[in-house]
DNA sequence: TATTGTGAACCTGTTCACAGCA
DNA sequence: TGCTGTGAACAGGTTCACAATA
């Protein structure tokens, strides 16, 4: 017998895990309007990909598929599922209670996607008092305690750019593994500390580029 | 002479595009802290990248570093400013005035980045009575005239999954080229027209991903 | 027969290592 | 001498096209 790693522990290429979520969407989607069976096309298309790539992509988690056939909805809805690790909730901590804070923290995506936000924290004692989906803000000092009563592994940073690294820091320091940071900056983390970013302004820049080239006619340099 | 594209339309990879609005950022950050020269390391260091990858990305742009010095702050910060367009202001209009459209309308960083809210529109009238960060919302009705008026190139949809779709057919009927999608769903559009996603919970969801793996220590398959 | 699952070809993006130049 | 700019090697991701098979 050859060295293996174990089933749970097939690599699957980023890429691919990154579109994971949308077919799971997609599928969820499907079962919503009564659909039990679907065709790698079918699917592909309602998730915005091609077939081709679809059934690549599948084909790292393993044959869930019949051929001649194509895949149980359910069925595949919870291999992905279960694959992501989605299939219990995660518990999150949001740090910042500012516009973007309150929009994630009442955003209801969260919750019906696996996700259970356990707490929101601040550092302005003045936003102490209230109370957001159903949440009381607190104070960023709790954090700790949070964190070892819920286990939470993953923080979501809506701070001000200067706070973010702070932020992050003492995040690490209490055992968060992985980080969301909506702040526009770069943060630095230890190994084994994952960070995602969603930065606004640079999906407009990259927009704004396009629609710049867009503009300019091949052969005509001077538009009025 | 060789037959070649003008300067202008010098093909930049995607993956590059992506990264030029962060190294734009690291330069506004460095070049308020008073720095004027920078050499690629250093540059690579604040936009969190590794220099081979920033000397690369800017050799697409043009020669505009001195061997042996390094790159002239403001010098290289026009040039990437202008590579992607946001020397002059775009005008976008957001609709859906949700939590979401709130936090976006708020964001200071579009304006400070090249881009003007210059409109916010809901189908819902019960909220046409809200002014929120110094604009009306208005009706959704009220979508081509202002398209027309201030020349909006880009939209923002911050609506729930079920109406984006429509409100995406309705952007495109009236002139929007490029869109930005927060809601939920695969927008489809003809060529021609740009759509970026962001989607909250399928990077939470990607996170989870390896937040799993990191839980399962290879050779040890039960954790209590 | 219809559709999956997958090697192989292809293409895009990253890294290396050094020639070129101030 | 020190740092940029860039070919060349490499790695990762996508598409093709078809063998496998329910």
């Amino acid at each position: 017998m050859t060295a293996r790693t174990p089933d749970s522990a097939r690599d699957i290429p980023e890429a691919t895990v990154a579109r994971l979520p949308v077919y799971l969407r997609a599928l969820i989607g499907l079962a919503e309007d009564g659909t039990t069976t679907c065709s790698s096309e079918e699917l592909a298309a309602s998730a915005g990909v091609n077939s081709a790539k679809l059934r690549k992509d599948l084909s790292y988690l393993g044959s869930y598929g019949t051929r001649g056939v194509g895949y149980d909805v359910e069925y595949l809805r919870y291999q992905i599922a279960r694959e992501i690790g989605v299939t219990q909730d995660w518990p999150v901590v949001i740090v910042g209670i500012g516009n973007l804070g309150h929009a994630l923290a009442n955003y209801s995506g969260f919750r019906s996607r696996g996700f259970r936000v356990v707490a929101l924290l601040d550092a302005d004692p003045a936003r102490h008092a209230e109370v957001v989906a159903g949440l009381d803000v607190r104070s960023f000092e709790d954090l700790e305690s949070i964190v070892a009563e819920h286990a939470v592994a993953i923080g979501v940073i809506a701070t001000p750019a200067v706070a973010a690294q702070s932020v992050a820091d003492r995040m690490v320091a209490c055992g968060i593994t992985s980080i969301l940071n909506f702040a526009p900056t770069v943060l630095s983390v230890p190994d084994g500390v994952d960070v995602r970013k969603v930065d606004l302004s640079i999906e407009l820049q990259i927009l704004a580029y396009h629609e710049q080239r867009k503009a300019i006619v091949p052969g005509s340099e001077s538009v009025s």
